[in-house]
DNA sequence: GTAGGGTTAG
């Protein structure tokens, strides 16, 4: 037994077991019997030498490192199988402290020292460490640089220190020495250029010229080099550039489709999104998988799309997707943002796979979004107590759900327990949800001191959070402070603005009006139009503002001029402050009047049955008039309407909406 | 021997 103690670089013990012994093999519970190499041509020197190397990788597979370390000295001649037994041993246990005896050993091995295959391995277990300069060092002492070698280095980068202009020059370097780049090397290099924290401009340069490359060594035939680019213009917004680089792929798999319904999903496009995995399933020779589900279930969420929605939840359970964690969760975000908390509910209560930590924030945040404050914390409060612990993204929703529901004091305690209790640090968005939270209820001055109490530099989630309050509450000294930071650090955010002259036109300051617009202009920004859609008998009709192609146009306008003359003897006022610019009362109230909630919703009471929700989604904030209009709507027609705008539901019955006023 | 797409919030 003493040679077991004994350490690895200690001078060897006088008896050293024979390693065929079967009480050595029965002490390290070896599955199988070990038996000399035959075609070894010392059968002397085999046997020591093969049952060692043998050993030492048996051990290595049963994650027995220590007994492996303490046989490495006694090879004579380890092999390569049986140092890369070790690196990945090494490398899956986290076995950091072992590396440097691999290293040592490694140097003193005849022909493996600069073996660029274990270099290799050397460099991801390295990169798998974080440990970059040590990568680096292995690579540094590589001769034969193999362009394995150099993409497991051009990774490493990309991967541990996320720096891509270091991973960029390695990429040029690499181009300099004549090095023959592989697809790999094109996959790592384009996430390098994502991995930048530039802006976006520089990022898509730097995509384009990797582009470039690709194009001209013909890779972009090669479906992950394609995939890659795909995706990488996906994430920097270029949804024209994505798809070109798809259409022209002479083979699509799964993951590419998938990459390109992600990306019209995550920019927004989710009719793009629907209608190219419709392609897809047209296309006999791909069939849809958990992560395309994903993304299809994201769009159809986007949307608000109901029926759709229910469709593509029948598909899951038929092709058993049901038992993929991340699916589930998608559905539980689509049937809540499809203004379903029931169904969202029922999928959350009769998973049968373990929830996690996503599947509890998509039902606190559902909680929050329709209203139900308290009900969001009670489902924090049994996640905590079956177990799971709270992500940063759960203060936010939590935060956002007390926000919604008024709850000032709950959301207090809850944003002081994430450091106390559940030990995250929070960041910016926590802070931008509680001063949220603050200003909403009118707590302009403790929102204020929280900023200023902040021990990280406020993002612009804290002052736009601050601004939104202040428009609630008309403080316009408040709010000008709040766009000095804003316009400093989103300029290009159109939103801000807005809110800013909406402010002064609430107050009338028609000069600093027509300024803010005039800075909007100069920085050639655009007011995001607004516009609302309403699914009726599982079709999509939108509406914009200013919307006069509307086949039913002319009826939607008759019914919405009768209804407001109805309600207004109800006590309906129309409430016209949103409109920037000096105009007469009447033409003001026109305005408010072909906001495109209303149209949806005139579109909706003359296309629905009695009795019948009526679902709107509307891609801004509701504005006040169009939530005074359609509560009082709701009473006359007897209607009950659920409106989902940017930030919430409102739930419209008997003159009354469940958000109480908090939006 | 290495690689490409996905869930919650904002």
């Amino acid at each position: 037994m003493v040679f077991f103690c004994t350490h690895p670089y200690l001078p060897t013990p006088t008896f050293v077991p024979k390693p065929h012994n079967l009480h050595l093999r029965s002490l390290f519970c070896l599955q199988s019997p070990i038996e000399p190499s035959s075609s070894s041509p010392s059968p002397t020197h085999s046997i020591t030498t093969n049952n060692y190397n043998h050993l030492i990788q048996s051990l290595c597979s049963q994650g027995n490192l220590t007994q492996a370390f303490k046989l490495l000295p006694r090879e004579a001649s380890p092999t390569q199988r049986t140092f890369e037994s070790l690196i990945l041993a090494c490398t899956r246990h986290n076995a950091t402290s072992y590396a440097p005896a691999i290293d040592r050993r490694l140097s003193a091995a005849d022909g493996l020292h600069h073996d660029p295959f274990l270099s290799t391995k050397l460099i991801e277990m390295y990169s798998h460490f974080s440990a970059l300069d040590d990568a680096r060092n292995v690579f540094d002492r590589t001769p034969q640089k193999t362009i394995f070698v150099w993409n497991a280095l051009l990774k490493a980068i990309v991967v541990v220190s996320n720096d891509g202009e270091e991973a960029l020059s390695l990429f040029t370097d690499m181009g300099g020495k004549g090095v023959h780049f592989d697809s790999f090397s094109y996959s790592y290099v384009l996430k390098a250029c994502l991995a930048s924290s530039l802006h976006v401009s520089v990022v898509l340069r730097r995509v384009r010229q990797i582009h470039g490359h690709v194009l001209r060594v013909g890779f972009d035939s090669r479906v992950h080099a394609a995939t890659t680019l795909v995706d990488s213009y996906a994430k920097i917004g270029r949804v024209a550039c994505a798809r070109r680089v798809f259409d022209k792929m002479p083979h699509r798999n799964v993951v590419s489709w998938s990459a390109m319904i992600a990306c019209y999903a995550k920019n927004g496009r989710h009719l793009d999104a629907l209608a190219i995995f419709r392609d897809m399933m047209r296309d006999s020779e791909t069939a849809p998988n958990s992560v395309t589900m994903v993304s299809v279930l994201q769009a159809c969420a986007g949307l608000s799309a109901l029926s759709q929605g229910k469709l593509m939840h029948g598909y899951v359970l038929r092709r058993g997707f049901y038992a993929t964690v991340s699916v589930v969760n998608a559905l539980i975000a689509m049937y809540i943002k499809c203004g379903s908390l029931d169904a969202g509910r029922r999928v959350f209560a009769t998973m049968i796979v373990p929830r996690n930590v996503v599947s509890w924030n998509s039902l606190i945040s559902g909680y929050g979004v329709h209203g139900f404050g308290k009900e969001a914390i009670q489902v924090f409060e049994e996640m905590i107590s079956v177990g799971i612990s709270p992500s940063p993204v759960t203060f936010v929703s939590i935060l956002g759900a007390c926000s919604h529901g008024g709850l000032v004091e709950e959301g207090r305690r809850l944003f002081d327990s994430m450091l106390k209790e559940h030990n995250l640090i929070p960041q910016s968005e926590q802070y931008a949800s509680l001063v949220d939270l603050l200003g909403r209820a009118g707590q302009l001055d403790e929102a204020t001191k929280v900023i200023e109490g902040m021990n990280i530099e406020p993002g612009p989630t804290v002052w736009g959070s601050l601004l939104g309050a202040c428009r609630i509450h008309g403080n316009i000294e408040l709010a000008e402070r709040a766009c000095s930071h804003l316009f400093e650090l989103e300029p290009w955010n159109a939103g801000n603005y807005i809110l800013l002259a909406d402010i002064y036109a609430a107050a009338k300051l028609w000069e600093e009006v027509s300024r803010v617009k005039k800075l909007l202009e100069a920085r050639g920004l655009q007011k995001l139009v607004g516009c609302s859609w309403i699914e009726v008998k599982k079709n999509l009709y939108s509406f914009a503002s200013v919307d006069e192609l509307n086949p039913q146009i002319e009826q939607v306008h008759a019914l919405l001029t009768e209804l407001v003359k109805e309600v207004r003897e109800m006590g309906y006022v129309p409430n016209t402050k949103v409109v920037l610019y000096d105009l007469e009362q009447k033409e003001k109230e026109k305005i408010v009047l072909g906001h495109s909630e209303k149209l949806a919703l005139a579109f909706g009471i003359i296309s629905s049955q009695k009795g019948e929700v009526i679902r709107i989604t509307k891609n801004l904030r509701l504005c006040e008039d169009c939530h005074s209009l359609t509560k009082f709507i709701s009473k006359y027609t007897k209607r009950e309407i659920l409106v989902r705008d940017v930030n919430r539901f409102h739930h419209f019955r008997d003159g009354m909406c469940s958000c109480m006023e908090y939006w």
